[in-house]
DNA sequence: CTTTTATGATGATTTAGATCATCATTATAT
DNA sequence: ATATAATGATGATCTAAATCATCATAAAAG
């Protein structure tokens, strides 16, 4: 009994919040605060985080794993906006832009994630400037990567953004010339705003010319060098 | 001279900060220290109000007027990624997400803008909760726009997205059915992410259908339901 | 273990919209 | 006022990539 209840008492004081990234500028009286309004969620691959459209309640960080934020359109159509992984955020521009989520979140693969009330992580940020500073940090770079992805999909065709999706697995995700993706050609297709067979089609033509080694969901970068240039030139 | 001096103080301890919008939020002392690092700018169409790039020392407040924000490619392409007007921010991403400018921004019509030192600003931010959270959910919106900017340019083909523009101009920037705009055709296209002749062809054909009535700049809707189904079958 | 459903791969066909070319009209500069 | 450049407008042609169709293989379900 004393044993169980100490456990029980040691469970609630605990600190579900990670000592890293923007969440260093929290003093541990925050820390403890925002604890108690965060809930750890395990998805497996295919789990929906939230939905569009769903009343937005809380801000969602990723503490391991991969997910896919998305917005459906009529007819099955579906655009990938973001994949977000550990120490990112998702949900962040609905959470005090909007009553509702603006898209979708699901998991690419098995995935961690901290889900925070937004009424506690806005006391938090009203409170500590340093806090709001760096999210406001990581906000602008979100409306950069978003931008960029427009531009990259009005100004480059097929095989520039395949090369960009390439780049940014290696680059971004994996930090490796080779690694296995989750998501499907359908998924790949839908991040680059194209249909499965375009995609399939270029990247078997990538592999045809020497760029990659593909092997199911297996991708081997064999020159760098052609990947950037294809993703520079467009 | 006595009367010179004494205007010359009254000018120097000026609040050029507006009490609209989330500048409701400061006190007068922060509006006060603010202002003392805002320079009020006015330009004429064409101006550049920062270019894609340069070092990233102010954010940029509009106060009347407006102005688009767009990035060059190679090649002179050009892809426009948002129209700013009164009581918006610019450059707003890059403060504190990054050391340069990553798109530029110029005039479309006479426009005044207080430029604000980034470091001022921040300070403001650090010490006013209810300021940065407003900021934030500001932000939001900004992700909001450009992620759905981003899905209707994959989803959507021209027609859908010329309706999209005339609406947005009828609705959020004109607030009227009939608007003169002051954008050159080649201007609206990089705005939808297509070219000249392309855009030109739509307009007319939504003459021809009686959707609109056109005028060289100036836009008349006729049938402003056609045009919302336009934009929603996209 | 077999049936059913998702996924990956290719070929054939179609099409939206880019590109190229030309000319009229309207601004801007000399 | 006249020359020069920028803009708007249309037609002809071309092409990247979507769509449609089919089949192989892999995964999931019965």
């Amino acid at each position: 009994m004393k044993d169980y209840s100490l456990n029980s008492e040691h469970l609630n004081s605990k600190n579900l919040i990670p000592d890293t990234g923007i969440f260093n500028y929290l003093t541990n009286d925050e820390k403890l605060r925002l604890s108690n309004n965060v809930t750890l969620m395990n998805f497996e691959r295919q789990d929906i985080l939230f939905k569009q459209n769903m009343p937005s309640d809380h801000v969602v960080y990723i503490v391991s794993g991969l997910i896919k934020i998305y917005r459906g359109g009529r007819g099955y159509r579906v655009v990938c906006i973001k994949l977000a992984g550990p120490g990112e955020f998702a949900a962040l521009s609905c959470a005090y832009a909007s009553n509702i989520y603006r898209y979708s979140a699901a998991a690419i693969e098995k995935t961690v994630a901290l889900m925070m009330r937004k009424e506690a992580f806005r006391d938090v940020l009203k409170n500590n400037g340093m806090f709001s500073v760096s999210l406001i940090s990581l906000m602008g770079k979100e409306i950069i990567e978003v931008s960029n992805k427009l531009v990259n999909f009005s100004m480059k065709q097929l095989p520039g953004r395949v090369a960009d999706m390439i780049r940014y697995f290696s680059e971004e995700v994996f930090n490796n010339t080779e690694f296995t993706v989750a998501l499907t050609r359908q998924e790949m297709a839908e991040l680059i705003g194209t249909t499965k067979e375009s995609l399939i089609r270029t990247l078997n033509e990538f592999k045809h010319d020497k760029i990659i080694d593909l092997e199911g969901k297996h991708i081997k970068i064999i020159s760098n060098d052609l990947i950037k240039v294809l993703s520079e030139i467009g």
